[in-house]
Formats: C-alpha cells, sequence, structure tokens
DNA sequence: TAGATTGTTAATCGATTAACAATC
DNA sequence: TAGATTGTTAATCGATTAACAATC
C-alpha cells in the first residue's frame, strides 16, 4: 500500500486537516495559520506546515493560509474534489446506519448499491434502498464501475466479501467486520472496529 | 495522552493481537508463531516479537506462543479481563447501531445507559434500552460510576457532549463526530469517521 | 541431537521538531 | 518598516527491522 512519493502518515492526515478548514470555513473565518490549526488538531504546525509542502505552497508569510483555497487543494490532492460511487455489503442494524449516514452524501460518498445474502431480505426495502442480491455483487459492480465499497458483514463472512469484491473489480474497501483483511496490492483497505478503539483506551483506565 | 512506559503505537497494535488471536482460538489452533501472526496481520514477526517484550516473554524457543495463555495475557495488559460499562449519547440511526452492536457485549464492553436530548426521544425505548435525558448525564454517570462513554451526536452538540461527560467523570471516548475534540490531559479519546477513511483510500485511486 | 523460534541487540530507517532565512 | 508566518533545513527522536545467541 502507498505510492513511493509522500509517505501513508501524511495521507492520513489531510483529511484530518480537511475536516478543521471545513469546520473553521463554517464558523465564518476566510484565514488561517498553522499553528491556529496545531492548536485545533493537538498537532505542531510544523508538522502541518512539512506535511503540505510535499504537495505545494499553500500560505503566505506573514499571513497564513487563505482556508478556502487551501481546502480546495486538499480536496484535489485526496481526490475528494468528485463524487464517488459506494457499493454497501450488509443489510443489518450497522447496514441501516451507514446507508443512512448523512455524512458520506455531504461528502461526496454516495451508496448506491446495497447487497444482502439473506433471501427474507432480499428485494426489501431498506429506507431508500433496494436490498440486492449478494449473488449480483460482481454484475452490478462491474455495470456500474463502483471502486469503493464498505463491508458491514459479520466477521465470518468477510473474507469471502471482500474476495469477491476485488474480483468484481473493487479497488478501496472500508470494512467494518472485526477481521483483518488479505486483499492483493493495489487494493486499499481501511478498518473500522469499535472494540480495538475501546481496548486501545481501557489500557490507560 | 499515553503513559511513559510503552508506546502509545505499541498499545494501538495490541487489540489488533488479540482479535487475531481469537481467530486462531476459534479456528481450533493452540499454538502459533510470530511469523504466523505475522502474515495473518501483513507486519513484521520482529515487531510482533518486539511489541509483546514490553511486557513480559509469552513465548517459547522453538515452538511459540500458547494462544490461550498469550490472549490471556493481553486481556490482562489491556485491562479487557474485566467487564465495562459504557454510555451512549445520541439515539440516532448511529446510536441505535452501536446500542444493539453485539460486538461490544461478546467482548465485554456492555451500553448501561443511553442519551439523548430530543424531547420527542427522552423516555422512549430503543430496543431494550429507556432513552434518558442528557440532562441527567451527570448524575447518571456519577451514580453509576460510568467511565467510558460513546458520542454519536451530530458534529455541533459533540464538544458540548464531551464537555459534560468529563465534568462527570468519564475518562475514555469512543467519538463518532465528525470533529477534532479538545479534553483535558488524562482523558483518552479515539475517533471513528467513516468519511476520513475513506478519504485516506481515494488518494490512491 | 537437529530444527525451530523466541527475546534482544544493534543498525537502519523514517518521522517529528526546532530553528531560521525568506518574504509577505 | 516592523511583525508575523511560511517553507525548508538539519538535528533529534523514535520506530522498525535484521540478525543471532539462547534455548526449547
Amino acid at each position: 500500500m502507498g505510492s513511493a512519493d509522500v509517505p501513508d502518515i501524511v495521507i492520513g492526515r489531510l483529511p484530518i486537516y480537511l475536516r478543521a478548514l471545513n469546520f473553521l470555513l463554517e464558523e465564518g473565518k476566510e484565514i488561517t495559520a498553522s499553528q491556529e490549526l496545531a492548536d485545533k488538531l493537538g498537532i505542531s504546525s510544523a508538522q502541518i506546515r512539512k506535511d503540505l509542502s510535499h504537495f505545494g505552497e499553500f500560505g503566505k508569510q506573514g499571513t497564513g493560509y487563505e482556508i478556502r483555497y487551501l481546502r480546495e487543494q486538499l480536496r484535489k490532492i485526496l481526490k475528494v474534489d468528485r463524487e464517488w460511487d459506494v457499493a454497501l455489503v450488509g443489510a443489518g442494524d450497522l447496514g441501516h446506519a451507514i446507508a443512512h449516514y448523512g455524512n458520506f452524501d455531504r461528502n461526496g460518498f454516495h451508496v448506491v448499491a446495497v447487497f444482502d445474502h439473506n433471501p427474507r431480505k432480499i428485494g426489501a426495502k431498506m429506507g431508500r434502498f433496494r436490498i440486492l442480491d449478494s449473488e449480483s455483487i460482481p454484475t452490478v459492480i462491474q455495470d456500474m464501475g463502483i471502486q469503493i465499497a464498505i463491508i458491514a458483514v459479520p466477521a465470518e463472512s468477510a473474507q469471502q466479501v471482500a474476495d469477491t469484491l476485488v474480483e468484481a473489480g473493487i479497488r478501496a474497501i472500508l470494512n467494518y467486520a472485526p477481521i483483518t483483511l488479505n486483499v492483493p496490492p493495489g487494493v486499499q483497505v481501511q478498518y473500522i472496529d469499535p472494540v480495538v478503539y475501546l481496548q486501545r483506551m481501557t489500557y490507560y483506565l
């Protein structure tokens, strides 16, 4: 994972910067400085400037950064200056919440297909979505040219679902199943396992 | 954040190891080796051994690790060899999914109180939970001695909720709101913003 | 014993930070 | 101009990895 040039860890921080810029804009701010962002995010201003310097010069000495401009640049870098179609596999409680999560649409990620393999659910509606048969994953994904998928199935079936998705052409997977997936090089995976996050905190309690 | 001794980044990997051990046990395995774990998790065997060496010697030369024993040790280290009560703030779609997420209970994290400030929801049932008034957060948290909270409210109210929680004695927050929280030293925060994870992948597409 | 794998050391690699010249 | 803040360099810090003696 990760192209040769910019470290993954830097890429990983850009969405956080982007989120902070959105926040500042909503507050009515037009200009910010690395120090202001640093204070808000709890990281050093030097790191923010260094991270940004991988991609260009976006600020002005003595002044700081024009928020709207920097945001636009970050959006281009992250390729979120466009709309992305997303496939969702798993129509349980979690899938339901994901399908109806407003922040996805607000940020240009649109769930356009929901799959489940439970015969009782296939064909039924979940909110505004018609639940599709998991069997149709390959054809639907290929026909619609979807590149991003979200896995919200039990751990037992997650690897198999991932295999099917990758085979169908998916290149980025957001995995909610509590299991490390095995995928070929070039396929991105990000993990969301809330239990892991809780366990990272109990150590300190 | 982070005590002096063991690096945060090491603590962060322990839950992943623990998850893998559970998986191996379910597969019926009794013994494993750092190399086997490494292959499964996509990290180096040296790193796994080094991480574990911060806490003791859990393996046997020539053989590897007794899975059940290593799991027990990790559970003790992470303090997940016990049950934890959790408060949930926000009874929307997301809160609903969180409250009913089976993996929490299965891993010793028990949602014992659900709060919302919407008068239409207060007093109503959400699954097996009676929704409590956010106003009662301080008293309920203190009376029940809850240390861990999950925030599932809109970004606009998340900081205010966090302040209330911290004031009430919460020491670990799992934050689903897309905003970086400001909390005093000693209070743990972990973030789950699915949009951030998606944006970390689009860069590579 | 021979083979395998740990725990640990030392080397390497990479990330963060401090500091400051450049400049708005 | 004086003050502020960037972009960047070099130094520091920390994490990862390679290698191997110890030993099961």
